[in-house]
DNA sequence: AAAGCGGGGGT
DNA sequence: ACCCCAGCTTT
């Protein structure tokens, strides 16, 4: 594992070195905290049938996402495709169409493509050695060593950002863990703690402790399984962990859309796999950095169909914002273009009531489209696009 | 090592 | 009005 970060931040040292005296009580925080798993833990789909790919489903989907809001997607997910070769038999756009709303597009591409190479390498059974999970596409150390130690019992610890909240108050480190000497210092402190009799469960309570007891904000610490060995407790620094660098502020952006209307229908095009709302259907736009208040920037982004000539009526504004974006939004009418401009597989002609749950499209594009309700049964007065 | 990538829920 | 996520990939 990577060097200790203790010269720097006087931080994370292996557990055995910093808390000798605890060391001796290893195996009872570790019984007190599985104990409390079993009573405590959330009654959650995929702990119903832990089978690798379900493991495998639910952990891409939680990256970056709280579980509350995941569980209606992977519900309608492992319905649609129960396993591993209805996923890969499945076009991108149905898989996509599922994810829409959940963010983080690449997500699904990557399952997708992993689904495929696991159909051919694995003749379509779920890899769950954290060697091979590791080679497929979206499938980093963690979500490897969670599908591994959950749905085979390998004995592979986890570290996500629920982890290092109870690492770092539990042990009472101050070392920044943006920092890559911590993240190393975090990997082997959760080795040398995990219980290599049952990994999975450990690996499961440690998250479930940092998702509801030991949160944030306002964490439980009345009543936690670990409050006796609990270091940042006793010297009440739980509120200042962990310690984290800020991050940086997000770019301001003005997007403009473009509506190609024809009868009751709107056209949207394909984005290229990979960048902003990847392989997602959207309307023709063009996005501008805004450098100073009030001013343009450069153009970051132009869809070939977008033509700043076509564009017309203003039909609404709104902001949209991501964790690194800043979106004002200026829908407005565009007129269409030419017959033979693009590739035909790559736009499509929706109604806005009735085909969005068909196609992957994201939230954004969603706001965008509602502008046509209000314009459609309020003519002439003043849309509220703010009002979600 | 740093940047890019969505969205929603909690406080 | 912020805060934070059950991270991975690319550069």
């Amino acid at each position: 594992m990577s060097k200790p970060a203790a010269s720097r931040r006087g931080a994370a040292v292996p557990f055995r070195k910093r808390a000798a005296p605890a060391a001796r009580q290893l195996p009872a925080m570790r019984r007190a905290l599985l104990a409390w798993f079993v009573e405590h833990q959330r009654d959650l789909p995929w702990r119903r049938d832990r089978t690798a790919y379900r493991v495998w489903i639910c952990e891409i989907m939680a990256q970056q996402t709280r579980i509350e809001t995941l569980v209606p997607y992977f519900e309608r997910f492992v319905e649609r495709f129960p396993d591993v070769r209805s996923l890969a038999g499945a076009p991108l756009d149905d898989v996509l169409a599922l994810w829409s709303g959940l963010g983080y597009y690449s997500r699904a591409r990557h399952l997708h493509a992993a689904a495929r190479q696991v159909a051919e390498q694995y003749n379509g059974v779920m890899p769950v050695r954290a060697d091979d999970l590791i080679r497929l596409p979206g499938v980093g150390r963690y979500t490897a060593h969670a599908i591994a130690s959950i749905a085979g019992g390998e004995a592979a610890a986890v570290l996500d950002g629920n982890v290092m909240r109870v690492l770092t108050r539990l042990f009472d480190l101050d070392g920044d863990i943006a920092s890559a000497a911590m993240r190393g210092s975090l990997w082997a402190l959760a080795a040398e703690l995990l219980d290599r009799r049952s990994p999975g469960a450990w690996n499961e309570a440690m998250m479930e402790l940092g998702a509801t007891v030991c949160t944030p904000r306002q964490p439980d610490c009345g009543d936690c399984p670990l409050r006796k060995w609990c270091a940042a407790l006793a010297s009440e620094t739980v509120e200042e962990r962990p310690v984290k660098s800020a991050a940086r502020a997000p770019k301001l952006v003005r997007m403009t859309a473009g509506l190609i209307r024809r009868q009751d229908q709107v056209l949207l095009i394909r984005n290229q796999p990979g960048g902003l709302f990847g392989g997602l259907w959207t309307p023709p736009f063009e996005l501008i950095e805004i450098t100073r208040r009030g001013g343009n920037g450069a153009a970051m982004l132009v869809h070939p169909l977008f033509r700043r000539e076509g564009l017309g009526e203003l039909m609404g504004k709104f902001e949209h914002v991501l964790t690194h974006r800043r979106m004002q939004v200026e829908v407005r009418a565009m007129t269409p273009p030419d017959q033979d401009s693009g590739s035909p597989d790559d736009r499509r002609w929706v109604r806005p009531s009735s085909d969005l749950n068909s196609i992957g499209v994201s939230t954004l594009t969603r706001k965008i489209l509602r502008v046509l309700d209000i314009h459609s049964h309020a003519e002439g007065e003043q849309p509220d696009l703010f009002a979600d």
